[in-house]
DNA sequence: AGCTTGTGTGACAAACATGTGACAGAATCA
DNA sequence: TGATTCTGTCACATGTTTGTCACACAAGCT
């Protein structure tokens, strides 16, 4: 189970080198040359790293990052930025670009590989993938799967987002504000009674197993998922 | 208490009607219409927020955005930019201006309010909410509810409200008008006898768990919450 | 006791919040 | 590409909450 690496530069031949590198240090390595097909194989595959070219030909790597980081899917997704000589190392891990890490043009295939695994290996802590259970419900983001009582529950990319949410945050109230930053993420704005609407289809992919009750309703505040 | 806003925009319809939609929504109005003048009610009185037109007569906002940036004391004012529609999105949540986030005119009211509290809301890091105990009853407001002797009481909003103020005030007489103020609010205009009620709902919910005699009668004065 | 004032209580309509089914456009898949 | 799922929004149904009232009741005063 080697983490996955989304490659984004427009350079072919820098692309190539950089493949090659992190292929032969035994990760798995995905390629996009700009910010829309760098969209297309994180929908696909999620990688676990991002090295992301400071310059891309339309969006820039910085534009890119911050994307990212707004989008509640893709938000935890480490990014190290590759940068030319001249950009200075503030702006790369500044405020605005949501980078990690950053290294500079050219780079040794050693420094590379050194950075990518201290950033990998910083970013386990927070476990993204790591099963969840309350109430009798079992929650597992890496094989992106719910179950109760050995019935599999089948859930939307979004339903799933909402109830991982919720698993990991028991017992609280979360208006639909709260819902829709943590959730959809806070670029993305929709009405809040989609939130409702989703509770709905939530609710109801849980009933057959009667499990629906997990997430109650709390008038004029939000919603709560609680086992109590 | 609520959040001061400063709207920096030379045109004036568009400045009239971002003040009129700001103030609406229980915000307070500032308004500028240059660089300087925004300086200069900052320095007066230290917006929450700043609402700035991309394109401005003199410094434009961008020039503005980075300025206050790199002053101590506002670099931390979050600011949404206000674009017109052929702006580049990337170029305004790119490096050169510190924005948090934008909005591109023509903007619905909504919209513009959505982003105003969100923005609001992850720039104030809302102060913990506590669990109150107080006579034999336990409150929570993050889980919103409240327990008495394992029995879970069910409230509606306002009656919630009452009661946590009660238990964060205990052992005062508080007179209708300074309840209203406190619970309701000093915007809303409702008559004084309402609290009667709302007191006597209170009491019913509270009866069940025999703790009804926590919110006692002050004849002339008002309610009081006691322990003792 | 009578009178005055303050508070408890049940009822009620309007305002409001949430549940629900349907639908069209977007995204995704084969 | 066409078929299929997923999403966001709406309109309507349903259910709660809220503020007010009218009247009952209680307490204090002369």
């Amino acid at each position: 189970m080697n983490a996955k690496i989304l490659i984004v530069e427009d350079e072919p031949a820098i692309q190539e080198l950089l493949a090659f590198n992190v292929t032969q240090a035994g990760f798995q390595a995905l390629r996009a040359e700009d910010a829309d097909s760098a969209w297309q194989q994180i929908r696909n595959s999620m990688p676990d790293l991002i090295l992301l070219d400071w310059m891309l030909p339309n969006t820039s790597g910085v534009i890119l990052a911050k994307q990212l980081r707004s989008d509640a899917r893709t938000k935890d997704i480490p990014i190290i930025m590759l940068t030319a000589r001249g950009e200075e190392r503030d702006k790369v891990l500044g405020l605005e670009s949501g980078a990690d890490d950053y290294i500079t043009k050219p780079f040794s295939p050693r420094e590379l590989m050194a950075r990518i695994r201290a950033v990998l290996r910083r970013h386990v802590p927070q476990m993204p993938d790591e099963v969840v259970a309350a109430g009798g419900l079992e929650l597992s983001p890496a094989s992106h799967r719910v179950t109760a009582r050995d019935a599999t529950i089948e859930l939307g990319p979004t339903e799933f987002r909402l109830l991982h949410f919720f698993m990991t945050h028991a017992e609280r109230v979360y208006s639909r504000t709260q819902l829709l930053d943590q959730v959809w993420g806070t670029q993305v704005f929709v009405e809040e009674r989609t939130v409702d609407v989703h509770i709905r289809r939530l609710r109801a992919a849980l009933e057959p197993a009667e499990m629906d009750s997990l997430i109650q309703t709390v008038r004029g505040s939000g919603y709560r998922f609680s086992v109590k």
